[in-house]
DNA sequence: GCCTCATAGTGAGGCTACCTCACTACCTTC
DNA sequence: GAAGGTAGTGAGGTAGCCTCACTATGAGGC
């Protein structure tokens, strides 16, 4: 027995851990385009769509409207996405990504998709497959 | 095809969308003891030892020093750990935690535990056990 | 046509959990 | 006993969320 360590991790406290080294990895690849993991999270859902309300980003997103709303402003500052207005609807915004989002969203995903292979480097290619569908079958449709 | 979705989700996003609900799960199963994730996270590996200096927790935690002052901080505001002088090196201190703060960590984990598993509850237990194994692999040993 | 109620987006302000940089007090080594 | 390293922390900053309150607009009943 190990009498200095504490209770065991619980399953949760290893997805944080690992999700920390994935942020990390993610800051570090994406530092060169100044853009956040937050940043290309928003920008991958939108780059599925034509064009999508800041509400349906939201919802995909699982965070609150007015956050949203603020990832957004920070896509349309870099010049990423443009807010058209609704011609359905007066209230409503278009988030539409522009040529260079689209360019953006391209490099950034391959780049994103190394570092994420690099922290899960030690295992096993056959752990990674399987780590990857449980992980799909929780997490589900969105991110 | 469904020509509306954008790019595959790499095991980096599934990690971190993962890891966006089991926070919010801890948060709400914490938020009774008015304790925090991180500080429990903190609590947790001071628990298992009986002292430790902030520069250790750092290390635990992978973290900057000057940010394990800050949880040690709320940690110690309220009444969880204690800092006592390091007899053998008088710039050192030593995080010691206390009797509340043994208890808390001890009713904190079943909580803890409970929420996580809960955000789990869609695996069967094999994946779940499958999952916990590959995760405890790429971690190692600190959180 | 008007009234009521719901909905879309956002300003204001707050929080957690991190960070870097600069500084003081202390230790170690020569 | 001076030089250089190490322990902890104050000051100040950032990302990424949150709630609450507000405005503008839409939709249904009468």
């Amino acid at each position: 027995m190990d009498r200095t360590r504490g209770p065991e991790p619980t399953t949760g406290d290893l997805v944080m851990a690992l999700a920390r080294r994935v942020r990390r990895a993610h800051v570090e690849a994406l530092a060169a385009w100044d853009v956040t993991p937050s940043q290309a999270r928003a920008l991958r859902v939108l780059g599925g769509a034509d064009a999508m309300r800041p509400s349906a980003l939201a919802e995909a997103l699982r965070i609150a409207p007015r956050s949203a709303t603020e990832v957004a402003d920070a896509l349309e500052e870099r010049g990423w996405v443009r807010r058209e207005p609704d011609p359905t609807d007066r209230r409503a915004t278009r988030l539409v990504p522009t040529e260079d989002g689209r360019r953006l969203l391209a490099q950034v995903d391959d780049v994103r998709r190394d570092a994420s292979q690099r922290v899960l480097d030690v295992l096993t290619p056959a752990q990674r497959r399987t780590l990857h569908e449980i992980l799909a079958v929780v997490v589900g449709e969105d991110l």
